[in-house]
This record gives structure tokens, sequence and C-alpha cells, in this order.
DNA sequence: CAGACAGAGCGAAACGTTTTGCTTTGTTCT
DNA sequence: AGAACAAAGCAAAACGTTTCGCTCTGTCTG
């Protein structure tokens, strides 16, 4: 039904080599060049791009694999992800884990099967397993948001570690000697906001009871069941770090909730810019990560890689493959009003 | 470098049809099928898809258009809708339209170049316009929560105005005489809440002071600056129709900044039931709509129509075509908290 | 037992591009 | 003027599948 390069041929009287040549970009007489604009206007002619892709293998095309696709910051990540390829003439397929790790290495083969050009993941867990079938076939990859500790791979990420440190070091700043922190150790994201969180409570020589320290799952539930816990100790805490979106969702709900009030009786810092933190009144201060830079290191990391593979593929003696890096963007703290001085 | 069908009929001596045909469910000898099987497994070999879309020019790739991509309401769907199609052996291409009726269509003919088997759009606008490309060259659409009036594609929504209906309904029958309206006449899933607002207050005899109507975006900004003004009125309304998700963030975010208490002095019922509503304390009563039918009723209509599609290339006198439906699914109301009696 | 028929397999021709190596044409340099 | 060279074009061979029409071998039917 739709016009093919061989319609060309027989409205121009042009060799399909030259058509192909124009539709890549080659030299053509200005007079042949003309014809072919107009036979592929008059016969709405478009490349079909499974042909193109059976011959060069290329598809032009990127697999996502997200951990979890129904959650905010998953989806803005993808928003610029996504509309920086497009404009690279990518197209994305992107693919939600649902947290399964199972469901996770599934995804990578199936859209190795659809031979994506190149894989960004976002990774569930801390095993580097589901990279092996990409490394293997030379699919490039980049991991984006969480590393799990292999060099083979590029990776994108923010750092966790040092920008706790910073927001627990605020809470510090303000007076405040009792600190309790919410997070997970089940993802890496998590341990390494932890970690800072504890380097920065050393520093200062405040001591972290066990009960200040609430450790579950990057979940609303968790935030709202630990928060819950801390008010309700004898003596709880008077300030308190929340180590993601969801953990703040659900502590803030917890403080809504309580007789408590914030900041007044309770200091709150946050790891994870999105819309909700608007939500809350007052404003919460929050650790916020670069979003867009984050995707668009991604991308020009990914693209780097396949330009690579490419001129590899093409010279037998191809220049050095460029080191695999890990690339941490600085996420920074803003405040909004939800850390106060410590009463007496 | 990866193994071809070609490579499977060197190692067992069959022919490349018989193999096709294993490959594609045919009958063979359980000892050709045996010595096949062998084969691949041990070369690894996996099918080229982009060679069987070239010869059945099938893709197994379904494009997703949506209004907005870094909105929570589309996330979700997109959760399902993707995991869905996934079973059905589909992959997914997703495209952001970021509210641009240009980008939307740009970003269907780029889906189409790539030459997906089916679309689903989730429309930014009013206009069946990017409608044209995906009819005349026959590719299946299903419109996923917008409807554009446009009777030769599928759609699947729900039933706005009917439950919007009844949150007013509801709002009255818990006594408010003054109640307010904050909605959106730009989409139309704004118009038809509208509607369905508006019929409501007739049928109780509710006057709507202009004051009390306010349009505008479904935008966070909306939902706090008209909450702001309906508070400042010397005569506040008493309860609050809230229009959709981002809406109801802004107007809970006036309400806390404001002296007013909820459900105390203002009662509130919103459209849109996604996690944010169990921030607020008391939870928001709100409609609540079917996200994981929408999806898996959208999938279906469209599979069914490619299928359909299949069959009539097959069969010069196949049957009749479906007949394009707009599925409405029910909306229902959730509550929680925020709508009380009416105070003397 | 002849004829019909089903099952299994085969060869070859598609599908719509890109790419390779070759010819032709025209220009520049000595 | 002739050699050398670049530019532009061409025919044909890929790329890895599916599918069409055919053959062969049994088996069933009457």
């Amino acid at each position: 039904m739709a016009a093919t390069i061989r319609d060309i041929k027989k409205v121009t009287g042009l060799s399909l080599a030259t058509i192909s040549k124009y539709l890549n970009g080659g030299n053509l007489l200005p007079e042949n060049r003309a014809k072919i604009e107009k036979a592929i206007k008059d016969l709405h002619y478009e490349v079909n791009e499974m042909a193109r892709g059976l011959v060069t293998s290329q598809s032009m095309t990127i697999g996502v694999v997200v951990f979890d696709i129904s959650n905010v910051f998953t989806c803005s990540v993808l928003s610029f992800l996504g509309s920086r390829l497009r404009e690279a003439g990518y197209a994305v397929m992107t693919c939600d884990s649902q947290n399964d790790p199972q469901l996770e290495m599934d995804n990578i083969r199936f859209l190795m099967g659809k031979k994506v050009d190149g894989l960004v993941i976002m990774p569930v867990g801390l095993s580097p397993a589901f990279l092996e079938p990409p490394i293997k076939a030379g699919i490039p990859v980049v991991l984006l948001d969480r590393s799990v500790g292999d060099s083979r791979v590029d990776c994108v990420k923010v750092n966790n570690s040092e920008a706790s440190y910073e927001a627990v070091k605020l809470l510090a700043g303000y007076g405040h000697r009792k600190i309790a922190v919410v997070g997970s150790d089940t993802v890496v994201t998590g341990r390494e906001r932890l970690e800072g969180c504890l380097a920065a409570l050393k520093d200062e020589n405040i001591a972290l009871p066990p009960a200040c320290l609430k450790l579950g799952a990057h979940s609303i539930e968790h935030g709202y069941q630990s928060m819950q816990e801390l008010l309700a100790l004898p003596d709880p805490p008077t300030a308190v770090f929340l180590g993601n979106f969801e953990i703040i969702l659900g502590a803030v709900m917890a403080i809504n909730e309580s007789s408590f009030s914030c900041p007044d009786d309770i200091s709150v810092i946050g790891f994870d810019d999105l819309i909700v933190s608007k939500l809350s009144n007052p404003r919460l201060s929050v650790v916020v990560q670069p979003l867009r830079s984050l995707a668009e290191e991604t991308v020009r990391l990914l693209l780097n890689r396949i330009e690579y593979e490419k001129t590899v593929e093409a010279d037998a003696d191809a220049p050095d493959a460029p080191a695999h890096v890990e690339l941490v963007l600085k996420a920074r703290i803003v405040e909004g009003g939800s850390v106060a001085r410590r009463r007496e």
C-alpha cells in the first residue's frame, strides 16, 4: 500500500542506490534531488524503518527499564529522558519491573529481542546479574539513579551520601540533638543516604538510639508507621530525616494526624523534591535532585557509547573504547520552612 | 554475529520453511521438532523481529501518546497499560505531548513512521485533527480518558458528568447550599465534569454565583488561587467541588495556609484518587476512577481491532468491521472525611 | 484397488532498504 | 591533448524472515 523506494525509482527514473543516497544525506545533482523530493511529496513516501533496520541492524530505539513506573520520581525522569532521546531521533520503549528482579531480567531480555540500540536501566536491586545478557551481546547500557558497582557499564547518579550528610548537618546546625532517621537499606540509594546521615551524626557527636533509626521500605506505609512510632516515644526526637519521597508522604500524613505540629514541635527534612512537598504547610525543606541533568547526562553517555560501537564495527582498528564512568551529580538542599531552631 | 534461521537449517538439515513453521507454531514431526529445539538452544538463536516485521509488516509494538507524562494520573494508567500489552507480547513506545497539540501531531507521525501496530492516545485537546493520519493509514486507534467526538475510533473513558453530578449531590445532601466549583473548560474531561456539577446544582435549586465558578487550567496554580479567592469572599462557600488532581493539590494547599479548616469550615470533594489524597488530614472524599479497568478495556479494544485488520487483509470478504464504541466506565465516590454537615 | 485426501516438508520468491564495487561523465592539471 | 581524478549514478547482492505453491508419502474411503 504505502509507497516504497521502488515507486520513487519508477517516477524519477533514478536508481535505488541514488535514492537511498538521498535519503541518507549523500551528494546528488540539484536536479535529481528536486525530482526525488517532488516524488516523495507526491507519493507520501516514508522510509520503512523495519527494512532499514534489517540491513543496518539498527532500530533507532532505546529500551528503558524502570524499577517502578507508578512512581513520581521515575515518571519525571522518564519525561526528560524521552524528550531528549526523541530529539536525537530515537524512540523509547519503556518496561516496568514493578520492583521485581525477575521481571527486570525478563524486561531486558524482551527489549534485547526487540533489538534496541541501547538500554537505560533504573535497577530494582543491588545485584548486577541483570547486566550479563546485554554486556554479552555488546549492547550499550547506562545505569540511572542506582549504581550496582559494576565497572563494565556507565552510571549516572546523585551524591546521595554527601547530600544526606549536609541535610543532617543542617538539622544539627539548628540546634537539634535528638535526630531520627527514617530510611531504607534495601535499595542502594537508601543505603547511601543512610551512610551520609550516620557520618554527619558521628561528626556532630550525636548518638542515634536504635528507636530513632527506622529502616524499612521506601514506602508510604513505612514513613507513616515510623513517624507514628517516633512521635509516641517518651522522649521524641525534635528533628527527622526522611529518606525518600514516599517516606515523606507517609511521615507528613502521620504528623498531620498527630497533635504535633511542624516545625514547632518537630523539624523535618526530606530527600526528593516533588510536587507534594508543596502541599504541606510550611513548605518542606528538601534535598532536590537535578532530574533534568540526570536524564541529559544519561542520554549523552548512551549515545556516545552507541556511536563508538558503530565505529568499532566499521573499522577493525578503532580508537580505544571510552572508559566507563560513574557520573555523580550534585543534589542541593532547598530550605522550606519545615526546619526550625530547636525550642527549649 | 547472532545465529539466524539459516544456521539452524545447516545444523538440522531442514528447510527454512519448516523452521519458520516451527517458530510460528505449525505441525512438525516430533523428531524434527526436537532437532530444531536443540539447535535453537545450542546456537542461542532468537528471532530477528525486524526481519519478521519486514515481511509480516507487523512490529508487535504499540504507540502510546499521552498529553503529559509527568502527571500522576497518566503514569498510573501507563503502568497498567504497559503490563497488559506486554502480556500480549507487544512492546510499548510512549511519547509525551507535553500538552502541546503540535507535538501531539508530531508524536503520532513519528510513531507511525516506526510502524506501530496500533495507537493509544490520551489527547491534549478537543480537536480530532490528530486522528487523520492514522485513520488514513488504517492504523487502529483507541482514545483513552478523553473523547473528541469522532466516531471513527474507539474510546474508553469515565462517566465524568454523572460522577460529578453525584459528587455535588452528595455535598447538597450534607446540607450545603453555597457550593463552589473549581474546574476547567479547556479539556473535555473538565467540561463534562462541569456539566455534571451544573446539572446537580440545578436539580437542587442551588444558584451558582459567578464568583463561585472558577474556570481555568487543570493546574496546581489554578486550584491554589481559586481557593484563596473563594475563602476571601465576604460570604464564602461552605463546600467546594475540585475538578481534578492538580486542582485538589493547589486547593488543599490554600486551605492549609488559611485560617479555615476542613471539614469544619469548608467541605471539599475532588475528582481523581491518587496518593496525595491520603496526605491530607482528614482523608479527602474523592471520585475515584477505575484506572486498571480503563487500561484493560483499552487494550482489549485495541487488540480486537488489530486482529480484525489482520483478517481483513487476509480475506477479501471479511466479516463486517466491529462498530466503533465509546466505552464509559463508572467512577465511584469514596468518602473520606472532608465533607461534613453544614454548620449553622 | 483406485482415488481422494491429509500431513509434512521443500524451494524460491517476496518484504524494502543499504551497501559494494563498477561505470560514466566532467573537470583539472601538466 | 592526455592523464588523473573526483563526482554522480547504477546494478546487484545482501539483511533474516515468512509465505506460496508444489511434491512426496502414507492412510483412509467406498
